[in-house]
DNA sequence: GTTGAGCGTT
């Protein structure tokens, strides 16, 4: 009976093709949602964020590089994100450069994480925290 | 003159 169980099962893997849909775990491999952002890691010291804007603004429209510093040294601290105008230039620009090395060090490019822009912040009250020692 | 994975100073 078992192997009447593994014959189905056998027979279900090999007829159903499942829709892209259900197998999620395939869409995006390595790394996150698709966007017009990149992170940029692995970034020499060096660099700065003309020669990295020079380095990738041949994939399409540039419109922000921003280089990571250091607050109070003032150095780079490695990585930098660079935005394009649109959203399949950032992405053939990650397919090209990323691994491809700028002044000497390979770079690590991903979609960068989404900096909490326009989410409200929701702080605890002080004044909330008074009622709890009411009754 | 330094370091080497990661997700940001207004």
């Amino acid at each position: 009976m078992n192997k009447s169980l593994a014959f189905v099962a056998t027979t279900i893997s090999t007829k159903f093709h499942f829709p892209p849909s259900l197998c999620r775990s395939y869409s995006s491999p390595s790394s996150l949602p698709s966007s017009n952002k990149l992170f940029v890691g692995g970034l020499s010291w060096s660099v700065d964020e003309n020669s990295l804007k020079d380095a990738f603004s041949s994939f399409g429209d540039v419109t922000e590089v921003r280089i990571v510093y250091d607050k109070d040294s003032g150095r780079s601290r490695g990585f930098g994100f660079v935005i394009f105008s649109n959203e399949d230039d950032a992405k053939s620009a990650k397919d090209a450069m990323d691994g491809k090395a700028l002044l000497g060090r390979p770079l690590r490019i991903n979609f960068a994480l989404e900096k909490a822009r326009g989410v409200p912040v929701v702080v605890p009250r002080l004044s909330d925290i008074g009622h709890l020692n009411r009754h």
